[in-house]
DNA sequence: CATTGACTTCGAGTAACTCGAATTTACTAT
DNA sequence: ATAGTAAATTCGAGTTACTCGAAGTCAATG
Protein backbone atom coordinates (compact mmCIF):
# COMPACT_ATOMS: atom_id res chain seq x y z
CA UNK A 1 0.00 0.00 0.00
CA UNK A 2 1.38 3.86 -1.17
CA UNK A 3 0.25 6.66 0.65
CA UNK A 4 0.18 10.28 -0.67
CA UNK A 5 1.97 13.07 2.01
CA UNK A 6 -1.72 14.55 2.33
CA UNK A 7 -2.71 10.89 3.11
CA UNK A 8 0.51 9.81 5.17
CA UNK A 9 -0.17 13.06 7.27
CA UNK A 10 -3.44 12.29 8.37
CA UNK A 11 -2.72 9.03 9.29
CA UNK A 12 -0.33 10.05 11.78
CA UNK A 13 -2.86 13.72 12.53
CA UNK A 14 -0.36 15.74 12.10
CA UNK A 15 0.74 18.21 9.41
CA UNK A 16 1.77 18.08 5.38
CA UNK A 17 4.42 20.54 6.63
CA UNK A 18 5.72 18.80 9.45
CA UNK A 19 5.64 15.19 7.65
CA UNK A 20 7.85 17.46 4.64
CA UNK A 21 10.22 18.41 7.17
CA UNK A 22 11.02 14.99 8.31
CA UNK A 23 11.66 14.16 5.33
CA UNK A 24 13.83 17.24 4.70
CA UNK A 25 15.79 16.49 7.65
CA UNK A 26 16.24 12.57 6.31
CA UNK A 27 14.55 11.40 9.58
CA UNK A 28 12.10 9.63 7.59
CA UNK A 29 12.77 8.75 4.45
CA UNK A 30 10.76 8.54 0.84
CA UNK A 31 11.05 7.52 -2.24
CA UNK A 32 9.50 9.91 -4.91
CA UNK A 33 7.09 9.50 -7.74
CA UNK A 34 7.96 10.28 -11.57
CA UNK A 35 6.16 13.49 -11.22
CA UNK A 36 8.68 14.01 -7.67
CA UNK A 37 5.91 14.09 -5.50
CA UNK A 38 6.64 12.26 -1.77
CA UNK A 39 5.24 8.39 -1.58
CA UNK A 40 5.18 6.73 1.47
CA UNK A 41 4.34 2.79 2.26
CA UNK A 42 3.81 0.82 5.22
CA UNK A 43 7.27 0.78 5.80
CA UNK A 44 6.98 4.25 6.20
CA UNK A 45 4.52 3.95 8.58
CA UNK A 46 6.20 1.70 10.71
CA UNK A 47 8.68 4.12 10.93
CA UNK A 48 6.47 6.87 11.83
CA UNK A 49 5.17 5.22 14.24
CA UNK A 50 8.30 4.78 16.38
CA UNK A 51 9.11 8.73 15.72
CA UNK A 52 5.94 9.36 16.75
CA UNK A 53 6.24 7.24 19.85
CA UNK A 54 9.76 8.50 21.16
CA UNK A 55 8.69 11.99 20.30
CA UNK A 56 5.92 11.18 23.08
CA UNK A 57 8.30 10.16 25.20
CA UNK A 58 9.99 13.41 25.07
CA UNK A 59 13.12 12.58 22.74
CA UNK A 60 14.40 15.04 20.33
CA UNK A 61 14.65 15.24 17.12
CA UNK A 62 18.74 14.45 17.59
CA UNK A 63 18.06 11.91 19.89
CA UNK A 64 15.42 9.91 17.03
CA UNK A 65 17.75 10.21 14.69
CA UNK A 66 20.59 8.54 16.35
CA UNK A 67 17.87 5.86 17.18
CA UNK A 68 16.66 5.58 13.62
CA UNK A 69 20.30 5.66 12.12
CA UNK A 70 21.12 2.81 14.13
CA UNK A 71 18.23 0.51 13.34
CA UNK A 72 19.57 1.45 9.88
CA UNK A 73 22.66 0.03 10.47
CA UNK A 74 24.08 -3.88 9.83
CA UNK A 75 22.10 -5.52 12.74
CA UNK A 76 25.11 -6.66 15.32
CA UNK A 77 24.84 -7.47 19.10
CA UNK A 78 26.41 -4.12 19.65
CA UNK A 79 23.86 -1.98 17.48
CA UNK A 80 20.93 -3.96 18.70
CA UNK A 81 22.28 -3.28 22.42
CA UNK A 82 22.80 0.51 21.91
CA UNK A 83 18.91 0.32 19.94
CA UNK A 84 18.06 -1.69 23.63
CA UNK A 85 19.58 0.90 25.51
CA UNK A 86 18.05 4.25 23.88
CA UNK A 87 14.57 2.25 24.21
CA UNK A 88 15.19 1.69 28.16
CA UNK A 89 15.90 4.95 28.73
CA UNK A 90 13.09 6.68 26.64
CA UNK A 91 10.49 4.23 28.40
CA UNK A 92 11.84 5.98 31.96
CA UNK A 93 11.10 8.99 30.38
CA UNK A 94 7.80 7.79 29.40
CA UNK A 95 6.86 6.52 32.69
CA UNK A 96 7.80 9.76 34.10
CA UNK A 97 5.80 11.87 31.98
CA UNK A 98 2.65 9.64 33.03
CA UNK A 99 3.75 10.42 36.53
CA UNK A 100 3.93 14.13 35.92
CA UNK A 101 0.30 13.92 33.65
CA UNK A 102 -1.07 12.46 36.79
CA UNK A 103 0.11 15.30 39.18
CA UNK A 104 -0.59 18.08 36.86
CA UNK A 105 -4.05 16.08 36.63
CA UNK A 106 -4.96 16.01 40.46
CA UNK A 107 -4.18 19.86 40.96
CA UNK A 108 -6.13 21.01 37.89
CA UNK A 109 -8.88 18.94 39.93
CA UNK A 110 -8.40 20.88 42.94
CA UNK A 111 -8.17 23.90 41.24
CA UNK A 112 -11.75 22.92 39.35
CA UNK A 113 -13.39 21.67 42.78
CA UNK A 114 -12.20 25.31 44.19
CA UNK A 115 -13.70 27.49 41.30
CA UNK A 116 -16.85 24.92 41.58
CA UNK A 117 -17.18 25.98 45.54
CA UNK A 118 -16.85 29.81 44.85
CA UNK A 119 -18.99 29.68 41.73
CA UNK A 120 -21.77 28.34 43.74
CA UNK A 121 -21.92 30.53 46.47
CA UNK A 122 -22.37 33.53 43.99
CA UNK A 123 -26.36 32.37 42.89
CA UNK A 124 -25.91 31.06 39.79
CA UNK A 125 -28.51 32.51 36.80
CA UNK A 126 -29.03 29.21 35.65
CA UNK A 127 -31.37 30.58 33.38
CA UNK A 128 -29.04 32.21 31.38
CA UNK A 129 -27.43 29.55 29.21
CA UNK A 130 -24.25 30.81 29.18
CA UNK A 131 -24.13 29.89 32.29
CA UNK A 132 -25.06 26.00 31.54
CA UNK A 133 -21.94 23.74 31.35
CA UNK A 134 -21.37 20.14 30.18
CA UNK A 135 -19.74 17.56 32.95
CA UNK A 136 -16.47 17.37 31.12
CA UNK A 137 -14.65 15.05 33.48
CA UNK A 138 -12.99 12.35 32.24
CA UNK A 139 -14.90 9.53 32.07
CA UNK A 140 -14.24 6.05 33.94
CA UNK A 141 -14.56 3.74 31.64
CA UNK B 1 9.86 34.93 53.30
CA UNK B 2 11.91 36.04 50.25
CA UNK B 3 13.93 34.49 47.41
CA UNK B 4 16.68 35.43 45.41
CA UNK B 5 16.16 35.00 41.37
CA UNK B 6 18.81 31.58 42.12
CA UNK B 7 16.76 29.88 45.15
CA UNK B 8 13.04 30.67 43.17
CA UNK B 9 14.42 28.78 40.35
CA UNK B 10 16.15 25.50 42.18
CA UNK B 11 12.75 25.81 44.01
CA UNK B 12 10.88 25.11 40.23
CA UNK B 13 13.93 22.96 38.89
CA UNK B 14 14.58 25.14 36.28
CA UNK B 15 17.18 27.54 35.08
CA UNK B 16 17.42 31.66 36.39
CA UNK B 17 17.31 32.02 32.34
CA UNK B 18 14.13 31.34 32.35
CA UNK B 19 12.83 33.19 35.08
CA UNK B 20 14.52 35.95 34.21
CA UNK B 21 12.35 35.14 30.87
CA UNK B 22 8.90 34.79 32.83
CA UNK B 23 9.57 38.27 33.89
CA UNK B 24 10.65 40.34 31.25
CA UNK B 25 7.46 39.44 29.71
CA UNK B 26 5.41 39.76 32.29
CA UNK B 27 4.51 36.51 33.05
CA UNK B 28 5.49 36.58 36.20
CA UNK B 29 5.75 39.78 38.24
CA UNK B 30 8.53 40.53 40.60
CA UNK B 31 9.85 42.87 42.95
CA UNK B 32 13.46 44.27 42.72
CA UNK B 33 15.76 45.47 46.12
CA UNK B 34 17.84 48.38 46.38
CA UNK B 35 20.50 46.82 44.10
CA UNK B 36 17.98 46.32 41.30
CA UNK B 37 18.25 42.32 41.83
CA UNK B 38 14.49 40.34 41.64
CA UNK B 39 13.50 39.20 44.24
CA UNK B 40 10.17 36.82 45.37
CA UNK B 41 7.93 35.90 47.95
CA UNK B 42 5.32 33.55 48.51
CA UNK B 43 3.10 34.89 46.28
CA UNK B 44 5.64 34.48 44.16
CA UNK B 45 5.54 30.59 44.56
CA UNK B 46 1.76 30.46 44.45
CA UNK B 47 1.77 32.29 40.87
CA UNK B 48 4.81 29.86 39.59
CA UNK B 49 2.72 26.86 40.90
CA UNK B 50 0.33 27.75 39.05
CA UNK B 51 2.06 28.79 36.36
CA UNK B 52 3.57 25.85 36.13
CA UNK B 53 0.82 23.95 36.43
CA UNK B 54 -0.82 25.08 33.54
CA UNK B 55 2.60 24.52 31.29
CA UNK B 56 1.79 20.80 32.15
CA UNK B 57 -1.71 20.71 30.88
CA UNK B 58 0.30 22.18 27.42
CA UNK B 59 -1.12 25.77 28.12
CA UNK B 60 1.27 27.69 25.97
CA UNK B 61 2.80 30.89 27.77
CA UNK B 62 0.01 33.23 25.82
CA UNK B 63 -3.22 31.27 27.13
CA UNK B 64 -1.40 31.26 30.64
CA UNK B 65 -0.51 34.85 30.94
CA UNK B 66 -4.50 35.46 29.73
CA UNK B 67 -5.35 33.34 32.94
CA UNK B 68 -2.96 35.44 34.95
CA UNK B 69 -4.37 38.65 33.96
CA UNK B 70 -7.88 37.18 34.33
CA UNK B 71 -6.68 36.56 38.27
CA UNK B 72 -5.06 40.26 38.45
CA UNK B 73 -8.36 41.86 37.49
CA UNK B 74 -11.15 43.05 40.27
CA UNK B 75 -13.11 39.61 41.65
CA UNK B 76 -16.11 39.36 39.99
CA UNK B 77 -18.77 36.57 38.48
CA UNK B 78 -17.55 36.95 34.98
CA UNK B 79 -14.04 37.11 35.52
CA UNK B 80 -14.25 34.28 37.68
CA UNK B 81 -16.36 32.03 35.57
CA UNK B 82 -14.02 33.00 32.93
CA UNK B 83 -11.33 31.81 34.95
CA UNK B 84 -13.33 28.28 35.61
CA UNK B 85 -13.61 27.88 32.11
CA UNK B 86 -9.99 28.21 31.36
CA UNK B 87 -9.59 26.03 34.30
CA UNK B 88 -11.91 23.02 33.14
CA UNK B 89 -10.02 23.28 29.21
CA UNK B 90 -7.01 22.68 30.55
CA UNK B 91 -7.58 20.06 33.17
CA UNK B 92 -9.05 18.12 29.59
CA UNK B 93 -5.92 18.03 27.94
CA UNK B 94 -3.94 17.57 31.42
CA UNK B 95 -5.96 14.17 30.97
CA UNK B 96 -5.47 13.81 27.45
CA UNK B 97 -1.87 14.14 28.21
CA UNK B 98 -2.25 11.24 31.15
CA UNK B 99 -3.94 8.65 28.29
CA UNK B 100 -1.34 10.10 26.13
CA UNK B 101 1.60 9.24 28.26
CA UNK B 102 0.20 6.08 29.15
CA UNK B 103 0.29 4.65 25.64
CA UNK B 104 3.27 5.63 25.11
CA UNK B 105 4.77 3.91 27.70
CA UNK B 106 2.47 0.77 26.67
CA UNK B 107 4.11 1.10 23.50
CA UNK B 108 7.43 1.64 25.05
CA UNK B 109 7.14 -1.86 27.22
CA UNK B 110 6.37 -3.79 23.98
CA UNK B 111 9.41 -2.34 22.49
CA UNK B 112 11.49 -3.48 25.12
CA UNK B 113 10.06 -6.98 25.46
CA UNK B 114 10.80 -7.18 22.03
CA UNK B 115 14.67 -6.25 22.52
CA UNK B 116 14.75 -8.72 25.45
CA UNK B 117 13.71 -11.18 23.50
CA UNK B 118 16.17 -10.80 20.17
CA UNK B 119 18.57 -10.46 22.68
CA UNK B 120 18.14 -12.96 25.10
CA UNK B 121 18.78 -15.43 21.95
CA UNK B 122 22.31 -13.70 21.37
CA UNK B 123 24.18 -16.02 24.02
CA UNK B 124 24.52 -12.69 25.84
CA UNK B 125 27.96 -12.76 27.62
CA UNK B 126 27.17 -12.69 31.45
CA UNK B 127 30.68 -12.44 32.77
CA UNK B 128 31.21 -9.09 30.97
CA UNK B 129 29.69 -6.45 33.51
CA UNK B 130 29.05 -4.35 30.76
CA UNK B 131 26.12 -6.90 29.56
CA UNK B 132 24.13 -6.40 32.88
CA UNK B 133 21.77 -4.06 33.69
CA UNK B 134 19.29 -3.01 36.38
CA UNK B 135 15.42 -3.97 36.47
CA UNK B 136 14.34 -0.48 35.32
CA UNK B 137 10.79 -0.95 35.18
CA UNK B 138 9.14 1.33 37.46
CA UNK B 139 7.93 0.17 40.64
CA UNK B 140 4.21 0.03 41.37
CA UNK B 141 4.16 1.61 45.40
C1' DC C 1 41.62 47.63 47.54
C1' DA C 2 41.18 43.56 44.88
C1' DT C 3 38.66 39.59 44.15
C1' DT C 4 34.67 36.74 44.22
C1' DG C 5 30.04 35.61 43.23
C1' DA C 6 25.65 36.56 42.14
C1' DC C 7 23.31 39.53 39.91
C1' DT C 8 22.06 42.85 35.70
C1' DT C 9 20.82 43.85 30.46
C1' DC C 10 20.95 42.78 25.84
C1' DG C 11 21.46 40.57 21.60
C1' DA C 12 22.13 36.39 19.19
C1' DG C 13 21.22 31.39 18.67
C1' DT C 14 18.38 27.06 18.82
C1' DA C 15 14.69 23.42 18.25
C1' DA C 16 10.92 22.09 16.03
C1' DC C 17 7.97 23.45 13.70
C1' DT C 18 4.70 26.79 10.98
C1' DC C 19 3.41 29.63 7.32
C1' DG C 20 3.01 31.47 2.83
C1' DA C 21 4.48 32.68 -1.81
C1' DA C 22 5.73 31.22 -6.20
C1' DT C 23 6.08 27.36 -9.17
C1' DT C 24 5.26 22.61 -11.15
C1' DT C 25 2.51 18.66 -12.18
C1' DA C 26 -1.44 15.75 -13.17
C1' DC C 27 -6.10 15.38 -14.22
C1' DT C 28 -10.57 16.77 -15.92
C1' DA C 29 -13.88 19.53 -18.68
C1' DT C 30 -14.70 22.07 -22.63
C1' DA D 1 -5.47 21.63 -27.59
C1' DT D 2 -6.47 24.64 -23.79
C1' DA D 3 -8.03 26.22 -19.50
C1' DG D 4 -8.90 25.42 -14.84
C1' DT D 5 -8.42 23.11 -10.47
C1' DA D 6 -6.21 20.56 -6.83
C1' DA D 7 -2.34 18.94 -4.84
C1' DA D 8 2.16 18.78 -4.91
C1' DT D 9 6.95 21.13 -4.99
C1' DT D 10 10.98 24.34 -3.05
C1' DC D 11 12.57 27.93 -0.35
C1' DG D 12 12.94 31.53 2.81
C1' DA D 13 11.06 33.92 6.61
C1' DG D 14 8.53 33.84 11.08
C1' DT D 15 7.23 31.88 15.78
C1' DT D 16 7.53 29.96 20.43
C1' DA D 17 9.81 29.25 24.42
C1' DC D 18 13.57 29.13 25.79
C1' DT D 19 19.02 29.02 26.02
C1' DC D 20 23.43 30.97 25.99
C1' DG D 21 27.12 34.11 26.58
C1' DA D 22 29.34 38.62 26.79
C1' DA D 23 29.97 42.74 29.24
C1' DG D 24 28.92 45.36 33.03
C1' DT D 25 27.15 46.36 38.15
C1' DC D 26 27.05 45.67 43.07
C1' DA D 27 27.91 44.07 47.87
C1' DA D 28 30.61 41.37 50.97
C1' DT D 29 35.01 39.27 52.29
C1' DG D 30 40.39 38.58 52.81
Amino acid sequence: MIYTLKQFAEMFNTTEHTIRYYTDINLLPCQRDKGNRRIFNDESVNWMQGIACLKGCGASIEDIKEYCELCRLPESKETLYARYQIILRQREQAYKRVEDAKATAAYMDEKVQHYEQILSGLIPDDSNPENWTEDTRPKKH
